[in-house]
DNA sequence: CTGACAAGTAACAATCCGGTAACAAAAAAG
DNA sequence: CTTTTTTGTTACCGGATTGTTACTTGTCAG
């Protein structure tokens, strides 16, 4: 996994995998069934109740009615023992892709724009554009959720966390202009930051 | 499949499944990868460069190397034969839970219109066409009864949210033209948005 | 054939939305 | 405590969107 640029945390046990959760920020859950302790079924039931995190079951019980009974209990995936490694990442890509939080490549990347996550850095070709808090924010918010429209309402929600706001459009309408003016070639003629009147905007891939 | 209350359609090769993608509006895809003619992985990147719908690879070939090339060309699951039907029923059901068809379809098509819910965006052929949030309101509230009438009173307040309204019908009127303009080939000879004197209007079923 | 009414059409006007700049408040740095 | 940076607020402009009005066309009953 961490070949891939995911950070990966494991754990010996259910208790100890449970604990990790809520101590660190996880995306996505691989599981074994047969554990020492608390069983693998029990622990994807305990995830699948406090939050929505994506599992696989990943375990040597190759019988139908365990890969039914993982299917059932919540899990998103079950891959059977022996498993190639290659077909493990692509089914994991693919479940993030799903969740929506498919975008933790650590860089986000269109035409010439990048956008380090992982150091919260932004880079236009090999320059590196500094931005502050508040606009690398914002532009993360929009990255993670590239070529989808967002309304202001959202974005003030996911960047601000406010969940509604006097004038929560204009502080949206403003920040979005003060980020044009940082990462478009031409502020006034935005090619990444797109506007969809009466809709919100977008960060768009390019090329 | 159709024990769960599904649809369900086969063809007896990829050519003839493709036929039917196109005749039918499907919510997904279950593909073997030995077929008569045009292989499953060729119909499944025909599928996915067109469309946006889920494609389960179910075939008897269990090499790695098989699953991985399936999973690369962008099934989004794979499974191997022999299967269990229990399995095969949950796969499918996460698979629309996630893409979030099944119970409302995000895609509404009808002839060579096509209208992306989930996106709020709408095509003919392949070119977008850009809606104003009201026009696309309306499309939707009409597309969404596919074949039904629909009076001025209905949309009126599925669209616009009003009870009653001094000038309900004329908004309408207007509203509808200004959509007829943009989907219509030609607006004053409608072929999908057809008025029903006296009754309504209906987005039509074309071909 | 004709009048009445529904629907189509176009032009106009009000409103809403986003772009922009300048300013003020708050936070961070020195 | 002062200076600088960041963030939020306000005001105004221009244009897209939407609603309004007026007029034309088409359909149907009598």
């Amino acid at each position: 996994m961490k070949d891939e640029g995911y950070r990966a945390y494991s754990a010996g046990s259910g208790e100890e995998g449970l604990r990790l959760l809520h101590s660190e920020s996880v995306d996505l859950v691989i599981l074994d069934i047969n554990l020492p302790g608390m069983d693998g079924l029990k622990v994807c039931d305990s995830i699948k109740e406090t939050m929505q995190i994506p599992v696989i079951f990943l375990s040597a019980r190759d019988q139908d009615s365990d890969v039914i009974s993982g299917l059932e209990t919540g899990a998103d995936d079950y891959i059977r023992k022996p498993f190639n490694h290659r077909e493990l990442i692509l089914r994991v890509k693919k479940l993030l892709r799903y969740t929506g939080n498919g975008i933790h490549e650590s860089t986000i990347r269109t035409g010439r724009l990048r956008i380090r996550t992982d150091r919260e850095e932004v880079y236009f070709d090999k320059e590196e554009i500094k931005l502050t808090p508040m606009e690398y924010k914002l532009l993360e918010v929009l990255g993670r959720k590239l070529d989808w429209v967002i309304s202001w309402q959202i974005l003030l929600k996911e960047a601000w966390g406010y969940e509604d706001w006097e004038g929560g459009r204009e502080i949206v309408k403003v920040n979005i202009r003060r980020l044009r003016v940082k990462i478009e070639p031409d502020p006034s003629q935005p090619v990444y930051l797109l506007t969809e009147r009466g809709r919100g905007y977008k960060l768009a891939t390019v090329e």
